[in-house]
DNA sequence: GAAAGGGCCTGGGGGC
DNA sequence: TGCCCCCAGGCCCTTT
């Protein structure tokens, strides 16, 4: 599933085979694949052809690209993967993906960029860019010094800054994280708090700070926020290090979890294997339409906890 | 308006 | 062989 690691691999992708390039040809093949385009999938259709891609940008698990026309960067086409959601960069003649559900063809009659979605839990939409709320995309894009580095787009201005973004306040993070009234893990998956986390990294960042998923955020301590921040980190920098070695491929994978890092993952899609700091066996719970994965002597139940 | 959390989207795979 | 149910998880949307 793409976490913030898998989405930065795809837009280290879209850096190198798409920025700079003239669309000259846009293509929906799948409705759903453009439900959060409001104007339908003709309108998207007529707001990518013709325009220039400026840069790959990304917030969270959001990418996007800002598109150049009639001298103005005023929109951009914005993609989120959702759980099966890939990008492709393709010679032209290349076969058909089964579930291909949109298509970029350029000007320069080179690579054309394919989104495949099995499942079409992700989408595209071409948005207006509106001026950032905290500041602007904070380095996630190729040109941190241009007008657009500034905005974000609209449907991604109430979308936090992520762990690993060199912008990201820590302070405020406790301070908003303790003043919530929920569990930790819940407010963990909140986009709005902290981005780029889902079920995997959440659950290895809080087996590596040793704290349960149903702790109450209110009763944490200075120094657990601090070690729940630093798991992040560490986990998200080694799934985007080990991602890295698709970056010189055409292909530009998103199969984070299921390939290349899932031998690194210490409790998720372990259960009943031994943890691997203390053999204890891992043990998975059924939580909010998912499960959570935990060692329990590592990660034991906290009192007053919230599930 | 903010916060909290339930429910939904789809297709593959396993079990019977 | 074929049908049905379960599962994945991000985020939309309702409720408070």
């Amino acid at each position: 599933m793409p976490e913030l690691p898998e989405v930065e691999v795809v837009r280290r992708g879209l850096a190198r085979w798409v920025v700079g390039r003239g669309v000259a040809e846009a293509e929906v093949l799948h409705e759903r694949a453009v439900r959060r385009h409001a104007a339908g999938a003709a309108d998207a259709v007529l707001r990518m052809t013709g325009a220039d891609v400026a840069d790959a940008a990304r917030r969270g698990k959001y990418l996007w690209l800002p598109l150049h026309r009639e001298h103005r960067v005023a929109e951009a086409l914005v993609v989120h993967l959702g759980m099966s959601g890939q990008l492709l960069v393709e010679e032209p003649a290349a076969p058909e993906e089964k579930h291909l559900r949109a298509r970029w063809r350029f000007t320069d009659g080179g690579h054309e960029l394919r989104f495949v979605d099995q499942r079409t839990f992700g989408g595209i939409a071409v948005v207006p860019l509106v001026p950032a709320p905290d500041g602007g995309a904070g380095g996630a894009g190729e040109h941190p010094d241009a007008e657009w580095a500034r905005t974000l787009p609209a449907p991604v201005a109430h979308i936090a800054r992520d762990p690993l973004d060199p912008a990201f306040d820590d302070d405020a993070f406790a301070l908003r994280l303790r003043r919530r009234a929920t569990g930790l893990k819940r407010a963990l998956l909140d986009q709005t708090l902290v981005s780029g986390v889902g079920n995997i990294y959440a659950d290895e960042a809080l087996w590596r700070a040793g704290l349960h998923y149903a702790r109450r955020t209110a009763s944490l301590t200075r120094a657990q926020v601090a070690d729940v921040l630093a798991g992040l980190r560490e986990v998200m920098t080694a799934a985007l290090a080990a991602g890295g070695t698709s970056f010189d491929s055409l292909y530009v994978n998103v199969n984070g979890a299921s390939g290349y890092f899932e031998r690194s993952l210490a409790v998720y899609g372990r259960a009943g294997g031994p943890c691997r700091r203390c053999e204890e066996p891992v043990r998975r719970d059924a939580f909010m339409n998912r499960s959570s994965f935990t060692c329990p002597r590592c990660q034991p139940v906290p009192r007053n906890a919230h599930w």
